[in-house]
DNA sequence: ATAACATATGTTAATAATAACATATTTATA
DNA sequence: TATAAATATGTTATTATTAACATATGTTAT
């Protein structure tokens, strides 16, 4: 009996992942998050920051909301953005250090 | 004198970062790493496990290469594929484990 | 209640990603 | 060397992302 027994990525799971990921591979997004990590901001603060429109600002947060990532309080006027999943973050600065590695290994252009 | 000092992901990493996660952001792809975590594959072997279209394969395949994700090597007619990059899988992984953390803490649908 | 500020949401045009199909290369064998 | 098998590459239509702009909603202070 031949059986390689080979494992597949189960739907749910794909799916989920592709979420995520879909989510990190924006740079305003990642760049928002990174933001987050470090401070509690407001749709202008982090406009300002990142000199990024209002609109696409919030957007972008809608977005990460959408999927949990983030979560939000109006105080005042404005509304401020923290994480609401710092494990997420651990992906991310894996992943920044991993590019950091691979901008290091590489032996020509690309 | 006020200095918040927030800081900001650099370009280079940036855009490395937004590069992986696009990659990784595929569903195809995705599946492709992980069978190649598991056992070096050959075109027609990927396709048929995960039932899709050979030219699709190999441009996805070439797609992982150009970023350096996976490494070939031609045997008889074949060509088959393999990881060059095991670190990236942490990254996959640690996102795989995360969906799952995020579908168990869903509330209600989304 | 109205004005001003902050943010959200709707819409659209430009761009990028994807899959599908056709064709070209490469390799092994008759 | 001709053929078949395996893979790669080119091209295109469909769909998804993005940013930009316009407008609406919510919040505070006058």
């Amino acid at each position: 009996m031949k059986q390689d027994s080979i494992h597949l990525i189960d739907e749910k799971h794909l799916k989920e992942s592709q979420k995520i990921f879909k989510l990190l591979s924006n740079p305003t997004r990642l760049q928002m998050l990174h933001l987050l990590e470090q401070k509690r901001l407001n749709v202008k603060e982090i406009g300002g920051i990142l000199n990024v429109e209002q609109s696409v600002v919030s957007h972008q947060l809608a977005h990460l909301k959408k999927f949990q990532l983030v979560s939000s309080e109006q105080i005042g006027k404005a509304r401020y953005y923290q994480l609401n999943d710092p494990h997420i973050l651990d992906v991310v600065n894996e992943t920044i250090a991993h590019s950091d590695h691979v901008m290091r290994g590489k032996k020509h252009g690309e």
